[in-house]
DNA sequence: TTAGGTTTGGCAATCGATTGCCAACGCACT
DNA sequence: AGTGCGTTGGCAATCGATTGCCAAACCTAA
């Protein structure tokens, strides 16, 4: 059969061994099996490498062994380019875990349709990848196959399927916002606004019950605190906040409590071209930790996400799956948040 | 020799072939080569096919025809994870456009450090990548080889480097700033600031003698533009606007342009804190079109950048030299940015 | 010198899919 | 029936590296 002479050759193994005087084998051998070879002939090989500018085809490799070394992450939904930036972090904090560890790592996709859940599929059954962090909740599947059927090491990273199967790394979102519901009562704050997400969100889920349960410990009365519907981005929080103003000024609720940064960031916007001051006439605390949050105007109170041990801990976690490591398909990791409270929060007099 | 049957076994080629009691090859040209098997056999294969779940095993194919369908994106020294998003947002670009081709994207690395550039040659060199959007202007190498002699495909992002020998897709830099400086010419500033990034950086240089080139054209003194170093984060902007800080209150620029947005938020942070107005007291222009930009307090007045377009173009360029058309190795794509003024800009008197 | 043990390196099968070449077959026309 | 042409499908080589098995080479000790 005719060979593929319209690449650029590239030595292979075989220019190695006949340039070092050796078999194949031997080359194989010298390079990746320390020890295996005598030492004076392994420099031999190794000469003959460099000189040829050798580098081993990973196609090949990977065909013959049975696995590769890459890892495909699938990203949510959207990218949710704004202020919060758990998504990007995330991305770079595996990123830079597997690649220090010798893995490569492939994006699926950066949005969620038909078309990329097939692209997503495809590449999972295509042998070219062995393990997947999971940035979604959404299972990616087609009309014939799940990612599930693929029997890829899969682990969830910042929403919780561990209950589905999947072990997940995620923050603990309650405990993070009844961190901060608590701090802004000890403020003297005693009437809340929570802005929420998407009422079908995971996050949003486990927020607006941290919310809750803690004014009810707290024994804030339900009146005090109304729930406004936002979407995670800077429009929702314009929109609450229009909603807010509504309000007569003397019955206002003094905290805000958003879902995440972009919702905060939008709020206080409209809040402030309507003439309201932050933290003067309300406080507001964001959710994610932006980076942007510490140069606002005025600086943002947040709470913290820890977004580069948790994309540290989903590589490693995912790592350990694919080389073997018997993980319980329920392991649920958790990383802390942080209250960082800045010049958007005030204390105010009883 | 020993089987890995350690393995997800899947389906393969020979099974489908057996199941549908025809020859290899039948199968595979019945499912690639349109019209090169009969109908019926055809069929009779790909029912074959779906009762075992086949999915072609892409490293074997690969292997055997000599390339593959992943592209390596090259990031720049850091992801700059700020308000401004060129980075991300150019990779969600050139990650959606690949995708839609049928391509995949490999992230080579998130920093720029001696090991990365290792795993950068070490992927370049190793057969599984077709080509190669780099998003940097240090050129990846070890100490034995170079990005170049991999002798693949290459097209340069953000970064003019067409005089290299490497197609570029680049904004304007030039022409945006000068338009910039013009409109604040126009609203009656006369005297200016310009807070530059790094010295070495490529958009620095075009920059800052857009700057520099416009105001002599309008016949501003050389002595009316100071120019300040930032660092292209927010840090830097907040320590240019100290330095600004110590030129007495009359004596000040009234027309501030910033290398990028990052820079600006932070210049207007420290202004702000010190109990000037912008932009009554002083006049901001930022860089990159950061989407928090239209919710900060003052929204910021900004340069826009196609990102979405610039994405698209360079991974369509790469695409197109990955097929085979002949581009120059000179080729420069121009994308035009928007000047946007928003609440951070205003008329002064004269 | 020889038996026994340990290195060392080579042979050749193998991973799974693609594809050049060719044989077999069918059909039409003479 | 024989010739010629177009279709269809099978055989087997090939991509490049890995690795089980084995034999040759070397070493040590009796």
């Amino acid at each position: 059969m005719a060979r593929n002479d319209d690449r650029v050759a590239g030595p292979s193994i075989s220019d190695v061994a006949r340039e070092a005087g050796v078999a194949t084998s031997t080359v194989s051998r010298a390079l990746t099996k320390p020890g295996r070879i005598a030492e004076p002939t392994r420099l031999k090989v190794e000469a003959a490498a460099r000189k040829l500018g050798y580098t081993v085809n990973q196609t090949a490799r990977n065909l013959r062994v049975g696995q590769t070394r890459t890892v495909m992450i699938v990203l949510p939904e959207a990218l949710y380019i704004g202020a919060s930036q758990t998504v990007i972090e995330g991305l770079e904090s595996v990123a830079r875990t597997l690649t220090e560890r010798g893995y490569h790592l492939l994006i699926a996709n950066v949005s969620r349709e038909a078309w990329t859940d097939e692209h997503i599929i495809t590449t999972a059954f295509g042998g070219t990848i062995c393990g997947v962090i999971l940035m979604a909740t959404l299972p990616p599947k087609t009309a014939e196959l799940t990612l599930a059927e693929a029997g890829l090491p899969v682990v969830s990273l910042h929403f919780d399927q561990s209950a589905d199967g999947i072990p997940s790394v995620v923050s603990n979102d309650f405990n993070a916002i009844a961190e901060a519901v608590r701090a802004l009562f000890d403020l003297g704050h005693r009437k809340f606004v929570y802005v929420g997400g998407r009422a079908d969100n995971y996050h949003e889920h486990q927020r607006v019950s941290g919310v809750r349960d803690t004014l009810a410990a707290l024994g804030v009365p339900t009146q005090n605190l109304e729930v406004l519907r936002g979407d995670f981005n800077f429009g929702g929080g314009v929109r609450a906040a229009a909603e807010y103003l509504e309000t007569a000024s003397d019955r206002r609720a003094t905290a805000v409590i958003c879902a995440n940064d972009d919702t905060a960031i939008g709020f206080i916007k409209r809040v402030t071209d309507a003439g309201l001051d932050v933290p003067a006439d309300v406080s507001v605390v964001g959710f994610d930790g932006a980076p942007v949050g510490a140069f606002l105007v005025p600086s943002l109170s947040t709470i913290q996400q820890s977004t580069t041990e948790l994309g540290q801990q989903a590589a490693d976690l995912l790592i350990r799956i694919v080389e073997g490591e018997a993980v319980p398909s329920n392991a649920r990791i958790e990383v802390a948040c942080q209250l960082v409270l800045r010049q958007s929060v005030r204390r105010i007099q009883a």
